[in-house]
DNA sequence: GTCTATAGCCCGATAGAC
DNA sequence: GTCTATCGGGCTATAGAC
């Protein structure tokens, strides 16, 4: 890693790695406050302090940065739940420990989430595998697979479980985000986890 | 209202009415399909066959014209949503019967649904209502506050208990125009309305 | 590999004749 | 009110020096 102090310019970062990160945690800020369309490469450059020419170079274009921030996101969302269902057993936990792992993150990491959840991907990203059909939600149709063979979540088709428990616990997420809710999202977890296990529980 | 022949030129349509819902109507086609982004001006005159300078005219910008097909939407569906209520007696019909038109919707106008309802509307209509302020979803609000007071509805929050009921409704009707439910939405109509009780029901 | 400068395009909106 | 023609601007992406 070489470092380079231009005469009366700003320190530039040299480091590749340090630059795709740069890029890509100014671009999701950018991306989530003002919506993609609304971000321009000249914004991402002048936010990241990467060049023009060193973003198109480490991305290849603007939806390349989208997309690889996408991925990234979903990537580690995946091992932080793969992390607590070590710990659960039955299929109460381990639901709970998704929704909790949602709402957790919606407080801590909200731009990722929004950007993970409720972004419309589609609008920029060409052939971008719908959320839902990423890892994390095809774990969690498995769990509920399991649930309903063993008795804990009502008969009746998984797809139908999976798609109302999500629903139940990802609006409310998608509400706090928008800073639609009333009551802080922190202090009516359970509700809302109670709630979505409701709908399902045998 | 005058129809004029033009020599060697499409008939155009004069009555502003109808213009208005010409643009109206290819304007919302298109922004479902492409994204409110990926649709131009031009594109619009092509598709609806009224000039640049009428639609400018008629609504004075293309955010306007999204803005104005919004609120015909939300709308629409509320008088079908007062309608429907007519017939309903308890909390559970009353419940209901929103489920049922989201869905019956979903199907017969889902070019409407989606844009009322699944579109970032903040990302290209300035100051525009958050979809669960408007009005249906405060008579929904309305609704689940009395049935926790009949005693219908679990004691708690009404506001916790109207987003996780929207929740569990909403998504089905979302993954459905995504093409992503593996079961007709008209099949499983009525287990997600079960669903989505059982979260909420005493 | 990285920079600056800019090409080339298409956009939303307007001007001005009718 | 409605049309066509076009402006000014900002965009993504590239060219070319280093």
């Amino acid at each position: 890693m070489t470092k380079v102090l231009l005469p009366n310019k700003k320190i530039r970062i040299i480091d590749p790695e340090s630059k795709r990160e740069s890029i890509l945690n100014f671009a999701h800020r950018l991306f989530v406050e003002k919506g993609y369309h609304r971000v321009s490469m000249p914004a991402i450059v002048e936010a990241s302090g990467v060049s023009t020419g060193a973003i198109y170079n480490l991305f290849g274009s603007k939806e390349n940065i989208a997309r690889t921030l996408h991925q990234k996101l979903t990537h580690s969302f995946m091992l932080s739940f793969q992390n607590r269902l070590q710990g659960c057993t039955t299929t109460y936990e381990k639901l709970r420990s998704f929704a909790e792992l949602i709402y957790e993150q919606t407080e801590n990491d909200p731009a990722g989430i929004e950007f993970m959840l409720f972004m419309r991907h589609t609008d920029f990203i060409a052939d971008i595998t719908p959320v839902c059909m990423t890892e994390p939600f095809k774990v969690l149709r498995e769990i509920i697979k399991d649930g309903i063979a063993c008795g804990d979540i009502r008969q009746g088709n998984y797809f139908v479980c999976a798609v109302t428990y999500t629903g139940a616990i990802l609006r409310p997420a998608q509400l706090e985000l928008e800073c639609l809710l009333p009551t802080p999202l922190s202090e009516t977890t359970d509700e809302f986890i109670e709630n979505a296990w409701a709908a399902i529980k045998t």
